[in-house]
DNA sequence: ATATATACTGTAATTATATACAGTATAAAT
DNA sequence: ATTTATACTGTATATAATTACAGTATATAT
């Protein structure tokens, strides 16, 4: 795990608003300028820090050549519902990626289900629909999870109980899946923070 | 109407690719490198020229200070369905801006229409939920579709019949608005291409 | 105990870069 | 007909920027 010290993030910081301001990487006396630093090399120190662990490139001789090596995520993968298994992120498991913010659900997710069944249609959740999932065990009741039993992976209401662990559809025609004792490998995939629908 | 040269073209692009392989902007002697111009005098002409022309912006004295003024449009705009009135692009109409791909919902649209009301529910479209919508008149039976009604507008389904045309709402507590001659002031604003939810 | 990393100041040299100036030539506009 | 814009070469220079070197000091690791 890459380490970075507060002052090394400052820098980091500091050059990521620059290019976003200005379009191009700070120089090393702008970077002094904008933290106060009052020798040049007290920046081109942090910025040999930043290279060494792998946070930046350094193009040596370039003018500016600081390069971010925070690449921008190429979009969010859509997972299809594996009737067994796990939505994992392997390769063969992703159908094609999506590009967008990863604001546009107001926090952060990891990938998108493709939602298989009616189970949650009065949830206003369609066969084929897009979930966004975000990979957490810390769910509430009424929260809509990525649940796996076994083999099985669903995508229902959660509810705790006195008793047990309840994943409720949304439809009438389908029944509460009770989770007790004698249900064995039972785990919380993630939940759903958004819904991406194509008409 | 700025009309750009041909070479003048060929330097932008330059600019363009040096900066997305990269991250910073090209000095004019590489430029020229890339180009085969053989004096670095040829790059600052057309970076004078596109500068003039409003195409880039020049920060004097600073290395590789090139600016492209081609700015990324900040994401799609989110209307409220207000009771009266079309949802125009109009800036006091816009709630807020939305960052992600125009291909996010296979074609192309134009802005989020925030629902109102429970007519389209059982299409799984809930209040508050964001519909994309496309501004056209090319509408089939069966599209979702937002249509303006003297002052009123709404989000329905579209049906054309012998005898009139039909927005049909999708919750059975709701009834079928039907337009024929008397109806005036009927227009169809666009049609839904796309749905997105934040739970 | 000694080395290594962090976190700087201060100075200086080399190189990278912008940019001015002097030309040449062609095409389009007034 | 004369100006203005385009489209360069070629040279020169001031300055912008990297980067090395010499220090100082503290904290952490081995």
């Amino acid at each position: 795990m890459i380490k970075i010290t507060a002052q090394q993030q400052k820098v980091l910081d500091c050059i990521e608003v620059y290019i976003k301001e200005t379009g191009f990487p700070p120089t090393r006396l702008e970077i002094c300028n904008e933290l106060g630093f009052k020798s040049p090399n007290a920046a081109e120190m942090h910025l040999r820090a930043l290279e060494k662990k792998g946070v930046i490139s350094i193009k040596s001789g370039s003018s500016r050549g600081i390069v971010l090596n925070n690449k921008i995520p190429d979009g969010y993968p859509v997972i299809g519902l594996v009737a067994a298994g796990s939505p994992t992120l392997a390769t063969e498991n992703i159908e094609r990626n999506i590009q967008c913010d990863s604001s546009l659900f107001g926090s952060n997710f990891d990938y998108f289900l493709k939602v298989k069944g009616l189970s949650m249609i009065e949830a206003g959740i369609f066969e084929d629909d897009l979930v966004a999932i975000k990979k957490t065990t810390d769910v509430k009741n009424g929260d809509l999870v990525v649940a796996r039993i076994g083999d099985e992976v669903t995508l229902k209401h959660f509810y705790r109980t006195q008793e047990s662990i309840e994943l409720r559809p949304a439809n009438k025609d389908y029944s509460v899946i009770k989770i007790n004792n004698s249900v064995s490998q039972f785990e919380i995939e993630g939940k759903g923070i958004g819904l991406l629908r194509t008409h």
